[in-house]
DNA sequence: GTTGAGCGTT
């Protein structure tokens, strides 16, 4: 949208576009105007707003109708204050089709960027790609432990898993470009989690009044999924001690064995198994 | 009235 009476880009075919950032969230086009057509013709000026709020999201495409031109806005402009703020100015890089775009001139046509992006640069979709540098740049510029935070959450696996049950990150798409709301939500939700973690994560005292019965909810559990039960054994630290025990034997015998005298004969194994076979009887 | 290191609208 501009005020130039238009709905949508106008013809963008032998345009030029700058970037215009580090604006006031306030600026508006009609206050841009004036600046940038001193330095040549100005098609348009399109200032991107938050769906939510209808804010500005601080910066500005500026088309200019001639390459000179906007070469020249471009260095009378950068860095000069706007409102109280100094403002980059540089050609843009994508254009509105998301297509590629050399000196703010559109050098690839939005079916071949389509193929590109395919095959090269994996660019999400439309609003995914709002929605990710929008969070990208809220974690950065507010919160650093959010930031650190979400690192190590794709490490741990089992906060990962944890969340995506609880459908945390659902909600969080759902709730889509919220922008303050979005981050308040997300950091109060963040605590709540992490009070509640540790109460789900440790199963000791869930386990402790009735350790015999424990066993029989994790069979249930873990048939569904594997039978082996290996990779969900290994995998979640909380569940690590009763595991071993029951479900896989090797991990004892190793303590066992390595005292053992291997040397006498084959009867070592023996023994082994029946270690096994007795243990097994009698967790059960 | 609110944020800030980034690329786009009916």
């Amino acid at each position: 949208m501009s005020h130039f009476g238009r709905s949508g880009p106008p013809d963008i075919s032998d345009t030029y576009s700058l970037l215009v950032l580090n604006i006031t969230f306030r600026t508006t086009a009609d206050d841009l105007f004036p600046l940038f057509d001193k330095y040549g013709k100005v098609v348009d000026i399109f200032i991107p707003k938050d769906r939510r709020t209808g804010e500005s999201r601080g910066f500005a495409f500026v088309r200019y109708k001639y390459a000179d031109e906007a070469q020249k806005a471009v260095d009378r402009l950068d860095g000069r204050m706007v409102d109280g703020r100094e403002i980059t100015v540089q050609f843009a890089k994508y254009g509105p089709n998301a297509e590629r775009i050399h000196k703010g001139r559109i050098i690839e046509t939005a079916e071949r960027s389509r193929h590109r992006s395919r095959s090269r640069s994996p660019r999400k979709r439309y609003r995914d790609d709002y929605r990710d540098r929008d969070y990208k740049r809220r974690s950065r510029s507010r919160s650093y432990d959010r930031y650190e935070r979400e690192r190590h959450r794709g490490r741990d696996k089992d906060y990962r898993r944890r969340s995506r049950s609880r459908s945390t990150s659902l909600d969080y798409k759902g709730r889509g470009r919220g922008r303050f709301d979005d981050e308040r939500h997300s950091r109060s939700r963040s605590r709540s989690v992490d009070s509640r973690s540790p109460a789900q994560r440790s199963p000791s005292p869930r386990r402790s009044p009735s350790p015999q019965r424990s066993t029989s909810p994790q069979r249930s559990i873990s048939p569904r999924k594997s039978p082996q039960g290996e990779s969900p054994a290994n995998h979640s630290p909380g569940g690590h001690s009763p595991t071993p025990r029951s479900v896989s034997p090797r991990g004892r015998p190793d303590a066992s064995r390595s005292p053992s005298p291997r040397n006498s004969n084959g009867d070592v194994s023996n023994f082994g198994l029946e270690h096994e076979v007795i243990k097994l009887p009698t967790l059960q």
